[in-house]
Formats: structure tokens, C-alpha cells, sequence
DNA sequence: TAAAATTCTGTAAAATCGTGCAAATACGTT
DNA sequence: AACGTATTTGCACGATTTTACAGAATTTTA
């Protein structure tokens, strides 16, 4: 394994977790902890992370920021995109919302598959560049400091333009009577253009975000294609959903 | 086996899995390491692939990569960088090229300045995001893989709405006869887009890139307002373009 | 405060690199 | 065909880089 994978990997990492465990990487690529040390210490010189005692840390920014209880939250994250995946054929044009499980998504995309990817998420966006023969249209906008993804008319009058076979809306409110929500009304806004602009909308979402809502509405469950989550579709939490008509994966 | 055969063999790899391994490729050719050491080399100078120690991999990947000719210019970049914020009035408009420069620009800014900046840019656009009175807009379009911008007649068009204030351009080729120059077409088209959208121009670039060119060009040197670089403005080498009427920070 | 984990420093082995050189090959000219 | 030139390739050898290991020093944790 070359040195400068490992780089890239490690600062793959930090961008989505926000951190890394040196003994994790020593361990899942297989090489001394002295070395890792070594590539930590070089990419924290270089400004790209910040190495701690133990690991290192994101050095700029903090929205997907670490928490106890989102590592596991991580693991339900791969499942989920690796099922989404399957779902994207060649040569399509797809659709993507932000949030940690797109941005999941979008690092386990295989590099042989070669699509359209829309998407108003800057770090979805960065990590579809790495993909050689993805296509990326960013869907520009005024930039949600919290979300990092463009909103406004501007977002929208692009959307409208624009219909993709597959949207993958991650989401972290569903519930059967209230349909998706949100909280923020420019996310919504944004939400129901992207429902509007493609033929097949998947939400992603892990099972505890499952029946909660928010105050605005994007959409009825009805509007929903297919919803995937990391249970298995016989699920008894997911029974309701299935009743209504919804695809599980 | 052809030379040339072998070099697309090898851009071929790297396009697909982003990395190759010296002694891979030698085996799998049956050609002695040093040729393909000599061919790894050619590629690297001519940019199409990032020579590595043991292999290569996607020169993409490094665009804002530490080099070791880098190390350098990183402190005249953030001496330009101080230079430049110094001109950006509170509430103003500011249109932002890419590249490593306006990226320095965009780390440095201070958090007390509100100001509204537009940029086609993803690592200028995530690095904005930090500031907490910024408003940032991203200028949406498809995005080049290699400078990690949108270009393409969105990105244009919605350019073509506004007029900024100023406009920050960071580049690599500055003549005083040929004016500003791009290798790349689509960029051309961009920055030349960027001009026209912009009440004052001011190029960012430091020395060792001066007095050189591209094949194509943007505008010629009558149409920058305003030349920032790490040197002293009373620097013989910028002594031409004092005279042609640039004001030289 | 003591134990555990992590880091730092030095070292040695292995892999990789750059350079010079000579043989082989291709190319153009007479 | 014969010749001179340029390019390409493989090999040798010293220099450099990378890596893992060991032991002392430091930081974290309980």
C-alpha cells in the first residue's frame, strides 16, 4: 500500500467521522502504528488534520462533528448506502440530498460505475470528485452554514430544470401519518423541488430517526418510492410503511 | 510493447483505480522496473498522473497537495492573502476564484467581517462556511475534477446576474503581453465570465508565476485594476506593469 | 499516584530511486 | 546497403526513503 493512499484515506476518514483512533488504521490498513503516526504527524503539518494523543481530528470545519453515539449510528450508515447502491444503474442520472448517510453513499460509490450525480451538498459533492468517471453538477445557492448545502431560489430554479431517474433523500424524520418533515422551511423548500425533479424517490434514514417529525411538512408518505434503512424489510417496526405501499430494502 | 502502449495501459489503471504500483505494472508488462520508473516520471511531468514513491496515483487527488517545491510558495501565499483582505470593505460583495491562493484568502479572512462572497469553488466555498458572518453563495455547475470548480454555461449564466464589488482572481500565468492565460478552455470561459462581473479585478499570484503563459487567454493586462503578489510593489520585476498603469500591492 | 496507553528517538533492514553506461533498436541520409 | 544519430531499454551501484522494532520519555486514565 502506497503512502499517499493511506493519506487519503486517513483524511477520508477524518472528513466524514470529524476523527480517527491511530490504533483503528494501524489496524484496518494493516501496517505499524509507528507509521500511521508518522502519516498523522505529516498531514497535520501539512494543515490538513489535526493530530491529538491517540488519533487526530478534523482541523477545519465541525458540522458532522463526533459523538459517542454516532459511531455506532455509522455502522446502520454503510448498510443503508450499500443497499442504496445497488439501486443505481449505469449511465443514470441521480439525484442526492445531503446529510451523513448521502455523504456515505457517495464514498462506497465503486469506481467503475459511471453516472450523473445532481446533488446541493458541498461534502457530497467533494467526495463524488474522487469517483474518476462520475459526472458532478453542483446545484448552486446561497450555502446553509449548519446543512452545507445550497438553498434558496436559486437551488430551486435549477432543480426545476432537471429530472433525474433516482433521488436518494436522506432524511432524519419520517413518520406515517405526518409524511417526511423538516425543520427549517428553506429545507423544505428544497426538499419537495428535489421530490418534484426525479422519477423514483428513495429515502435513506436508520431506524431510530424513524417516527419523529418536525414542524413543516415536504411531503405525505405516499410520495415515497422506496425507503431503505439498515433492518431487514420484514421488520416489524417497518409493517406500516409496507401496508401503505412503500418498496423497503 | 510500444511505449505509448504502455503509457495508456498506465493511465488507463490510474483512471480506473486511482492508484498503480511500480513493480505491478513491470511484472504485468514484463518490462524492467526502471522503464516503467521512466514512464511513471514522463507521465507525472506532463501532469497526467502524480508520481509516487513505489507507484503513482490520480493526480486529482492532489490538487491542493502538499508538493515539495510547495512548501515555499504556501508563505507567499499567505503574505498575498493578508494583502488582499485588507481590500474588502464590510458588506461588500465579493466574487472568489479557485485555487490554493483565494483558499489561503478564504482561511484568513477574519470572523468579524460581514461580507456576502460568491465562488464557484468547493474547497474556497467549504472553507468560507467557517466564518460565522460570511454569507457565501456557490456558483453552481458541473464540477472539473481536477480544479475542483464549476464550470459549464450554468456556472455562466449566473455569473452573468451579478456584479461584484471585487473579484479575487487567483492564477498561474500572468504576462505583461499576453495578458492573463488559461490552459484549460472551459476556464477561460469562467474567468472571462468572472471579469465581466466584477466592478475592480485584482489578480493574486505570486512572483515565480509571472511571466509565464498559457495557450489561451482571458484578458489581456489593461483589464486587471489591481496586482497583488509577495513583493514589494517597488520590485523591479513588477516595474513593467506599474508602467502599464496596474495598481501593485 | 500508579498503571496503561501513547509518543518520541534511534536503528537497522528492506524497498525504491536516480544516475551513468552500454547494448539494442529505430530512423534518416547518403 | 551502409553509416551516423537518436531513442529506448536493462543493468549496476550508491543514495534515499520507508518501515518496523525496541526502549525511554511522556501523557492520559483511574
Amino acid at each position: 500500500m502506497l503512502k499517499e493512499e493511506r493519506h487519503n484515506y486517513i483524511l477520508n476518514e477524518v472528513r466524514i467521522r470529524n476523527r480517527v483512533l491511530l490504533t483503528d488504521i494501524s489496524k484496518k490498513l494493516d501496517v505499524s502504528e509507528d507509521t500511521i503516526r508518522r502519516d498523522l504527524n505529516h498531514l497535520d503539518e501539512q494543515g490538513k488534520i489535526k493530530k491529538v494523543h491517540g488519533g487526530a481530528i478534523s482541523s477545519s470545519f465541525h458540522l458532522y462533528s463526533y459523538r459517542e453515539d454516532q459511531i455506532y449510528a455509522h455502522e446502520s450508515k454503510s448498510v443503508i448506502a450499500e443497499k442504496a447502491i445497488k439501486l443505481i444503474q449505469d449511465d443514470s442520472v441521480l439525484l442526492m440530498s445531503g446529510g451523513t448517510t448521502n455523504l456515505e453513499v457517495a464514498r462506497l460509490l465503486p469506481d467503475d460505475k459511471r453516472i450523473t450525480v445532481f446533488t446541493p451538498s458541498l461534502p457530497v459533492a467533494m467526495q463524488l470528485l474522487v469517483h474518476p468517471l462520475i459526472e458532478t453538477i453542483f446545484i448552486g445557492g446561497r450555502l446553509s452554514k449548519d446543512a452545507q448545502i445550497a438553498l434558496g431560489g436559486e437551488a430551486i430554479r435549477t432543480l426545476s430544470q432537471l429530472k433525474a431517474d433516482l433521488c436518494f433523500m436522506g432524511t432524519g424524520n419520517l413518520e406515517l401519518a405526518a409524511g417526511l418533515t423538516e425543520f427549517d422551511w428553506e429545507v423544505v423548500q428544497l426538499k419537495k423541488a428535489m421530490l418534484d425533479s426525479s422519477k423514483r424517490m428513495v429515502v435513506l434514514t436508520i431506524s431510530e430517526k424513524i417516527n419523529s417529525s418536525q414542524r413543516f411538512n415536504v411531503c405525505p408518505t405516499s410520495s415515497i418510492h422506496t425507503l431503505i434503512t439498515e433492518l431487514s424489510p420484514t421488520s416489524e417496526m417497518l409493517k406500516s410503511f409496507v401496508e401503505k405501499g412503500l418498496e423497503i430494502l
